[in-house]
DNA sequence: TCTGGGGTCCTAGGACCC
DNA sequence: TCTGGGGTCCTAGGACCC
């Protein structure tokens, strides 16, 4: 069996930042998600203050000012395209590639002599391509490899590179990792198995099959039989998602049908430009709404479902699906504080095209006028071209007071240098 | 009101991940 | 006033059928 390497960017947000503002090297960083609300990546100096992760902004406020802890928004357009660059320096290297999100990779190694001095090579080719800076754990199974990083990145003395593949103490050092930090094992089950004395990976490591099956599911037995080396969770190559969510707080208060079918039309859009650049059409649309009464603080949760006649991923004819049965869902006199949709039941466009070509003639025209707003908007910003459904002013668009720009992606945006 | 066994399909909810 | 967004998988239980 080759061993399996994890590679995992280091506080990725942060980093890609610091790429593009060499000032913010050394100093307490964080970066913001979405509507300014939680803290969701930190610098080494930035955790060293106690900032955790998750955290909502407003209640470290006063240690942010404190310490001069650089704030930033969340520029996912950027996030992406340095990650791209990232995955595409690791593909080169390895083919045997699985990208697991946006920071992180598994890769096959090609099980040379010595593992740590590969990881070292990696490590310094991705540096030296992109910038960014990344730690690799290594181990049999992915469960060992994430364990691995895990060392790699909380131990200075492995350097960015930890290989346990080989390890003779592995148990040893097991036994210093709370079961917490388990790929696999989240809050829920580490409570529970707390309750039966269980704290520790190698306490984990030795506990009776049949009962973790029982409790934890099969997903629980697989990281069990993955801890003690049996690889269970093999590498997936690319696939297409099953599906895809776009949802998001407002930025103020929203009252009218008016700003929420602005905001549901807008939502959709970006649901079918994912579901094209992926190639596929939908047939379900989930429509959902968060809103609470006035002058009372729970939030409430209402949604719909949307069967189309026909999958597609043309723009205007699922903003015309959901806009209808938002009329469904709306009740004047309510605050509305997110709105989200989710596009499921995909398939791929191909196999749409051959079952409805005759009743549909008009599907090559939406297909060419669809690819031409993606190229405009690829190539001169999002929503450069868009429906007039999702609005023009857009004021319930929700707040990123800290934002630097689409220095990658988007012509007007690129770095200017002085010099 | 009580009464059987067995199967499929679907959905909601709960767990996990980043 | 302020608590993100986007995914996957598994299981229990209800509906329905024979």
């Amino acid at each position: 069996m080759r061993p399996v390497a994890l590679v995992d960017c280091n506080n990725f947000y942060v980093s890609c930042e610091r790429l593009f503002n060499p000032a913010l090297r050394g100093k307490p960083v964080v970066v913001l998600s979405s509507n300014d609300a939680c803290i969701i990546s930190r610098s080494n100096e930035a955790k060293a203050l106690g900032i955790p992760m998750g955290a909502p902004v407003h209640e470290y406020q006063a240690l942010i000012q404190k310490h001069n802890v650089l704030v930033y928004s969340a520029n996912f357009t950027l996030y992406g395209d340095i990650s791209a660059r990232v995955m595409q320096t690791l593909t080169n290297i390895s083919s045997d590639i699985e990208i697991y999100s946006v920071d992180e990779a598994f890769l096959l190694l090609p099980d040379p002599a010595n593992l740590t001095q590969y990881g070292q090579f990696v490590r310094q080719t991705v540096q030296q391509h992109t910038g960014i800076p990344i730690s690799i754990g290594i181990g049999a199974t992915k469960t060992l490899a994430k364990i691995a990083n895990y060392l790699a990145k909380k131990r200075a003395e492995y350097n960015g590179v930890c290989d346990l593949s080989n390890h003779a103490a592995i148990d040893t050092l097991l036994q210093t990792i709370p079961v917490s930090e388990i790929w696999g094992i989240g809050y829920q089950y580490a409570k529970k198995l707390a309750r039966k004395g269980i704290t520790t990976a190698y306490q984990f490591k030795q506990m009776d099959e049949r009962w973790v099956k029982k409790n934890m599911t099969i997903n629980g037995l697989k990281t069990l039989l993955e801890l003690r080396g049996t690889a269970c969770i093999e590498l997936q190559g690319q696939v297409d998602k099953q599906s895809i969510t776009v949802s998001r707080l407002f930025g103020r208060k929203v009252t009218t049908l008016k700003e929420l079918q602005e905001g549901v039309a807008s939502y959709i859009s970006t649901a079918a430009e994912k579901l094209r650049k992926q190639d596929s059409v939908a047939y379900h649309i989930h429509l959902f709404i968060v809103f609470t009464y006035p002058h009372a603080p729970e939030r409430f949760y209402r949604s719909t479902s949307i069967k189309l006649p026909i999958a597609t991923a043309y723009t205007p004819d699922l903003i015309a699906a959901a806009l209808q049965s938002l009329k469904e869902l709306y009740r004047p006199g309510l605050i509305y504080k997110k709105a989200g949709v989710i596009v499921s039941d995909l398939v791929s466009t191909q196999s749409i095209q051959m079952h409805v070509q005759h009743v549909l003639p008009d599907l090559e025209k939406q297909s060419m006028i669809m690819h031409t707003i993606d190229t405009v908007n690829q190539k001169w910003g999002k929503n450069k071209l868009r429906c007039a459904a999702i609005g023009i002013e857009q004021s319930w668009r929700m707040k990123q007071l800290h934002k630097t720009s689409a220095f990658t992606t988007n012509w007007h945006e690129l770095l200017t240098i002085k010099i």
